[in-house]
DNA sequence: TCTTTTTGTTAGGCATGCCTAACATATTTT
DNA sequence: AAAATATGTTAGGCATGCCTAACAAAAAGA
């Protein structure tokens, strides 16, 4: 196995919107379908965070024009709705690929699409949400193919050679351990 | 749309290896295999980071025996290999899942796979490889499957309702600004 | 009204992981 | 051997993002 990604590791920090950011609007997207009229305090207990905490990164938010904030009270700006309903779609996405189509734990499912959905491009969200839309539909060659690959998944030959055996074969042997 | 997942977003830092460790480690292996005297200098030239950084970090990596250093030259233990290996596998598999099967351009491809890598769990790395596995295979289902999504995903169709078009039309939506 | 409780705010600390500057120790080169 | 270069190491700084402690201001209850 090769590398030569060497070049692509440092844009990881370069994102729209880091993990701490991204789940303070979600959250804070989230109460305000609740209630609109949403305080710090709200924010802190929902995220389990200290108040202090929330109050500096709210401050932050608000310099950052991606949360508004008039006498104590928290909205979201327009494009602000835009960044969470985006992230929003690829969690979903990626939940509904990996629970519905691939089989795995609803949990694992969850929390592995909680950790990714804020690094993962538009480009490829919009593709995935496609892919799994029409792994959704009912057509024909669809549930043939799930079929398929539910009986090939079930039952996996690991002597068939296919250009990404060896790989299986070093996941099974690693999980072993 | 409905959020219950706050209670896994702390999760996020919880996970074996952060993402600066991650490239650390598949780094030393890849040079490893160039070149099985490796010093520090050559993995900051490498990473593009300073020498004292590199050296801290491995610092860290040593004491918690995820690589070895013997006389300034560096080497992976047996375990590290296995992490390395199982890292490298869940990202080449999302590179071909979003490059061959998806149609993102390669290097967006490469970026997001990049980003979360490290980041998937094994349960899902492992369901991940066999489902590319599968689309890899020249079953007739799936090439059936693949030229039928390639005909959707070239004219997909707004109007159809399926459960996932508010979602698709919200992503179209918000990349027009 | 006065007290208690809830919020907001500031300050100092800690861990991660990068940086530059400075110095120490090899290792080459001349 | 002496000078030049490469490599290792330590110290101090900075940004992110969390913490606790302490205090201020506002709201609620007696």
């Amino acid at each position: 196995m090769e590398f030569q990604f060497e070049q692509y590791w440092k844009e990881y920090g370069e994102n729209e919107l880091s993990h701490s950011e991204t789940h303070y609007l979600l959250t804070i997207y989230s109460l305000l379908r609740k209630d609109d009229l949403l305080r710090a305090s709200t924010v802190a207990k929902e995220l389990g965070i200290s108040r202090n905490a929330v109050h500096l990164q709210l401050k932050k938010l608000s310099e950052k024009k991606l949360v508004k904030i008039k006498e104590n009270l928290i909205s979201l700006p327009k494009h602000s709705i835009n960044i969470v309903e985006k992230v929003a779609n690829k969690r979903q996405t990626m939940i509904v690929l990996l629970s519905e189509v691939l089989g795995v734990p609803m949990h694992i499912a969850t929390t592995d699409s909680c950790k990714i959905e804020h690094l993962l491009s538009d480009d490829t969200g919009e593709a995935l949400l496609k892919f799994v839309q029409f792994l959704r539909s009912d057509r024909k060659v669809v549930l043939q193919f799930l079929k398929e690959f539910q009986k090939y998944y079930l039952q996996c030959d690991p002597e068939i050679g296919c250009g990404l055996c060896e790989n299986i074969h070093s996941m099974e042997k690693v999980n072993e351990n």
